[in-house]
DNA sequence: TTTTTTGCAAAACCTTTGCAGTTGG
DNA sequence: CCAACTGCAAAGGTTTTGCAAAAAA
């Protein structure tokens, strides 16, 4: 894995757009960033700045964290990249374009569960009915017991 | 989401019976510990522990931080205190009591609401009903758009 | 050239830990 | 007396900042 390893057509065609939003806002597509990028592409969830920095490294291009942190900072200004607090750890970073999740977290076992926006509408619903609150999951989620650990007591 | 957002009051159980329920869970009520105690059941919503530090300071009785935090996590265990993340600063912390409430913070302006348990039931409801999931927003808040800030767009 | 961007080191922020001395029951 | 508590200093984990050098446009 030392080179980019996804060759699939989509996913370039994808990180083409997101590099295309980076320049429209003004910002350069550097080394650092396209890497970023890539990595953010390749990745099944949102990951950490530092898990970032481990998989550049692998790649054989070292960046520093604060230049991961402050690239993500950018880009989430940029609004390709966003991030979401799952727990007590590091925030982690996604792309915006793939698809905003929102988030179920366990606060006993830890375990997050992704869920479409369009699933908690109904959730949305209630909140919004009693509350007058338009409810977002997709940077701080939803907390408590998950159906196991609920099981458990 | 940077300030710790303001709460309304919340009511505690009478001194006397907290300070009973840390002896009988074999803690000591020592100085700190009760100023501690004096300073949560004199606050009007939940505080972080640099605060109670300064109100120990301003009564004339200096304890370090370290010790602060070690009370309060102590007399969490066992049961007497909680404590809530309203955002991206410091935990603030509560008297148990009768007056658990559970939060709504808005991302935009940092405001925070506190409910009554009950009022989230329905909330509660759809969110198990789909997922499963028992929510719990007394330690971790839903977040969102007030009415005032999702009306301004 | 002009404006980002980068690297390094250091600090900021919140919280925890180690250890030796102190205190409450 | 002795376990529980305390202060101090130091470290831990995450993120930000200052500044000079390097690189993109």
């Amino acid at each position: 894995m030392t080179e980019s390893p996804r060759v699939e057509p989509l996913r370039f065609a994808a990180l083409d757009d997101v590099a295309a939003a980076v320049r429209a806002g003004g910002g350069r597509l550097t080394a650092a960033r396209r890497m970023i990028l890539e990595t953010l592409f390749a990745s099944e969830g949102p990951v950490s700045a530092e898990r970032i920095a481990e998989r550049l490294e692998e790649r054989g291009a070292a960046f520093g964290l604060t230049s991961i942190y402050r690239n993500l900072e950018r880009m989430e200004t940029l609004g390709v990249v966003r991030h979401v607090h799952l727990g007590h750890g590091p925030g982690l970073y996604a792309l915006v374009g793939e698809g905003v999740r929102e988030y179920l977290v366990c606060e006993r076992c830890g375990r997050a569960r992704a869920v479409e926006p369009r699933e908690l509408d109904g959730v949305r619903r209630a909140i919004r009915g009693r509350f007058g609150y338009d409810a977002r999951f997709s940077h701080f989620p939803i907390t408590g017991l998950c159906p196991e650990c609920a099981g458990a007591g």
